[in-house]
DNA sequence: TATTGTTATACTCTATAACTATA
DNA sequence: TATAGTTATAGAGTATAACAATA
């Protein structure tokens, strides 16, 4: 719990931030916009997956997702196979195509950062990626029919959609 | 200068965040966007400005800018008047009826974060809020077309759409 | 009846380009 | 010729709702 300036400071800090992501965005190839980025980035990290499960991990609606997946697979870069488990998902996985494209994505982001954070040491990097990683935590998803119509029912809501696993 | 690792941790980090600014753009009256409080916050934080100044303070196109000034004066909650200094200028100014939104929208975030970042200290907000600022500076605009074919060219450009004060 | 995934539609934000009016 | 601002157009990202197939 802290000061209301700083979290008017953070809403502002948070708003700008945009700016970063829309210059990381541009040094994307144009066959690979950051969607199609994200997917990849989250097959590599945790493995193959069901498409409803990359939906939870990238925060956004399952069919968002479903556009990204299927923009990803038409470039050959994902599969797409029946999961034996249950007949309505379907286990999305990388291809050597996908993992190329992944690596191409590696080099132009460290490049990128290593140009424009060229004076931050491996300890700051760290503390503001584990600071970032605490504030998602924090704020939870927060979706859901909130709208927040009198402000005092934010209190309540939605603190079970935070509870996947 | 940090690990690769690092770097491609802290971009997915980037990417991830926008969970949250989805969150906190969910709050907000529906009349009044993101990019329509973003130019209250910045009318009320710098006081009255040029419309090109707005766009650099928010990192985007003046003909973005354009738009959301258009969309925040149709509301009444600025006035344009013309810059005497030079006639091509228009110079934008908060109302009383904004400087009203504003205090909703500042009631609305703090309620939002308040609940969220409960467990956070005033000290851990401030150091998140430093690092997304120099994140920025860091970053500086890097916009326009350099596309990073070689890293060096980034060094000159716009550091002066951050001296407000 | 609930869930997985797909598709259609709509909205926000953004950039580029073309245009005007000044400088 | 260059700059301030406007407007039109296009593209990326997202959410909601309706739908099909399966649980």
């Amino acid at each position: 719990m802290a000061a209301q300036s700083l979290y008017e400071e953070l809403a502002r800090q948070l708003s700008a931030i945009g700016a970063v992501k829309r210059g990381l965005a541009r040094i994307l190839p144009p066959e690979c916009p950051g969607g199609s980025a994200a997917v990849l980035t989250l097959l590599e990290r945790y493995g193959e997956m069901r498409i409803s499960r990359l939906a939870e991990l990238l925060a956004v609606d399952l069919s968002v997702t479903s556009r990204h997946v299927a923009h990803v697979a038409e470039r050959g870069w994902i599969e797409r196979s029946a999961d034996p488990a249950d007949k309505r998902s379907r286990i999305v996985r990388l291809t050597p195509a996908g993992q190329s494209m992944i690596d191409d994505l590696g080099l132009r982001t460290t490049e990128m950062f290593a140009y424009t954070l060229k004076d931050w040491s491996d300890d700051e990097v760290g503390q503001l990626n584990t600071m970032l990683a605490r504030l998602r935590d924090s704020f939870g998803d927060c979706r859901g029919p909130v709208r927040t119509p009198e402000p005092r029912a934010l209190r309540t809501p939605a603190a079970e959609a935070r509870t996947p696993a």
